[in-house]
DNA sequence: ACTACTGTACTATGATAGTAATACAGATGA
DNA sequence: TCATCTGTATTACTATCATAGTACAGTAGT
């Protein structure tokens, strides 16, 4: 379900918050639905129970996520407080985006493909354990 | 030229490896190109020379530079044979935009057609052929 | 020789990341 | 009630990240 990659340079509790963050995105998690304990995803992974709890403490700051105790945490049925200009941030990051991905010589309908099979999930491209 | 995230969870050495990995493979830092002394790009980053110091010594490791004392840092010769992982460098790139697009708020079908319409306004990232 | 660059090495300090173990409190079903 | 799940909180420890400062060695121009 989730990969932690130990050896990466980005933590294991921004690796899950990604994974968890594209799912939402892309709809492979509903509204209310239930994540996995904090002690079954941490054992699933083979990592700390804290590293997890750090990450849907994260993820409820964010507004993705709302925990009950004794319960679990959920994914958020709320809208999201949205920043009013995040039409034009958004912009920025997608010109960045097509710029970097220009430059390593990729034509558009080939960054497009890129974009949707990782959005699709189709990608499980190996972080190499 | 080179931009750093304080508040990103990706250590700043990592940052900064991967814009001059880029750079590289995107035909923007030349063979024997010198790259700028330590001192100077962590005084332009605002950033610590030892921290300059741990990214030039993976990316030496690594195969893309060679520091020679007294001289500078210089993009290595084989550093275009290593272009091969232009494709794991690509994951990298969306997996970071997919993630400031979602910390924004957006769904997957709104992100692809932000980057559609952007696509189709912007033809001249496409510099091959 | 002198100066001013360059990379390199080292110690020290504080913040963050991750693990480990324990304990407490809310929810649920038998 | 009781057992067992759930999230939450706390303390302790290790390793990494990043900073700061100092020092040393190689290169080049004057």
């Amino acid at each position: 379900m989730y990969s932690i990659d130990s050896r990466s340079a980005i933590p294991v509790y921004e690796q899950l918050k990604r994974q968890i963050v594209l799912r939402i995105v892309s709809d492979r998690l509903d509204e209310g639905e239930k994540l996995p304990s904090i002690r079954e995803l941490a054992a699933a992974l083979k990592i700390n129970p804290n590293t997890v709890v750090k990450t849907y403490r994260q993820l409820e700051t964010d507004g993705f996520v709302a925990s009950r105790k004794g319960l679990g945490v959920f994914i958020s049925t709320e809208a999201r407080e949205l920043q009013g200009d995040r039409n034009e941030i958004f912009k920025e990051l997608t010109d960045d985006y097509i710029s970097k991905a220009g430059g390593l010589g990729l034509k558009a309908d080939e960054i497009m493909k890129g974009l949707s099979d990782r959005l699709k999930g189709e990608i499980e491209y190996d972080k190499n354990e």
